[in-house]
DNA sequence: ATACTAATGCGACGTAGGTCGCGTTAGTTG
DNA sequence: CAACTAACGCGACCTACGTCGCATTAGTAT
């Protein structure tokens, strides 16, 4: 699978890479986006079960051995989707107090996953990563990422002294949030807002009592 | 898909079956266990990706049109091989101690899940069950039955004046073992024993506080 | 402007996944 | 023990996914 390769070579508009060998000129980055686009939109429409390269294809005004050339199948398609999304920015609440950023970000989660006009794309999105191997390494990398970001509401509270230096953030960030995605995406139990609220409590909770400290407890 | 219909009524070599309309009797239920054994040693030699319904029958000596027929494609069988598992009980930590009940708990997930003799099999099932929607849903049916049996521990510290009598049993559970799913499943970040006692400790940290309650907080 | 070459478009092809109808086997019923 | 029928075996068949070689387009370099 030299796919892979490509696709991690094949980064978006990026300046930079006008240097190397590649040519990502006009026409790659926009058959890029105009893919990913079609593959969000059918995931979104017609769910992973239903996702067919020949639909996307069709949809973006792409041959089809473009896209087994570039991306490898379908699953590349959404790991590179996945990719795309992490690239984004994300809003990191900042309310200068610790408990109530916190408990934004899982309330931020929650609303994302649940709210009818916003939950479609990143649960199917997020759904289809996790059904194959090479979505599941964008997943990683994905989760890797917001986690850093968000790891800065903790860095920002400990230089107030709202929470002790030794608290690992991102665990912390992990904690927050972990319980919502385990209940979407593996046991599929029903989310609702007291839970969003219990996991950031239960989270500052446990950092508050030195359980997620970065040394080894 | 009325192969889900025939899923759900053919139950393992179920005694009461006998008096339905139906021929649990010894064909169908060989035929049955000789199929989820193959696909479990499919599922644990190759992995979900190289997974194939014609391997799987040649191994168990079944035709392929009875799969079809039977489970309706490899996402069944997984599914039922789930469905088996979730049947079979498992062994409920019982110190007398609920902090330790918690954290043998957590432990016994971990080490499931990541020594080298053990964790292949469940690991390739329980990630072969993420990838499909019949199979999606015999996890979440998995889980709540691995919930509800485990919740005993909390049952038996209630009644021991260890934990406060309000406090939500499945909530607590889920909560101590939540967190190494997410890693395993979902972040696919490394597991480790500290990982495993910490989210026992928070759990029970939480549910001290009254985070867990069954009325709302 | 002209030559160069990645990258895409194109359509035919091979193959594996899945289906269908019918004959056969093996529990079940009386 | 004999008739009955649900479930399985069998093999042909069909669809669709993925591949391949070559022609064409569109950035890039001089």
């Amino acid at each position: 699978m030299q796919a892979l390769k490509r696709l991690e070579s094949t980064l978006p508009n990026d300046p930079k890479a006008a240097k190397t060998g590649t040519r990502p000129g006009g026409r790659s980055a926009r058959v890029r986006t105009d893919m990913v686009t079609a593959t969000l939109a059918e995931l979104t429409e017609k769910g992973y079960d239903q996702l067919t390269v020949d639909a996307i294809c069709h949809r973006a005004g792409v041959h089809k051995a473009t896209v087994y050339r570039r991306w490898g199948g379908v699953d590349g398609l959404i790991a590179d989707a996945l990719a795309l999304s992490a690239d984004q920015p994300w809003p990191i609440p900042d309310t200068g107090n610790v408990d109530e950023d916190i408990q934004l970000l899982a309330l931020e989660v929650y609303t994302t996953f649940t709210d009818p006009d916003l939950r479609t794309t990143p649960t199917a999105l997020i759904g289809a990563a996790l059904r194959s191997t090479l979505g599941a390494a964008a997943l990683s990398a994905f989760f890797t990422a917001r986690h850093q970001q968000a790891a800065e509401i903790v860095t920002r509270a400990v230089k107030r002294g709202q929470l002790p230096a030794s608290v690992d953030p991102v665990e912390l960030v992990r904690a927050a949030t972990a319980p919502l995605y385990h209940r979407l995406f593996i046991t599929g139990e029903p989310l609702d807002e007291p839970a969003a609220h219990r996991a950031a409590a239960a989270a500052l909770l446990a950092a508050r009592a030195s359980l997620f400290d970065a040394a080894a407890p």
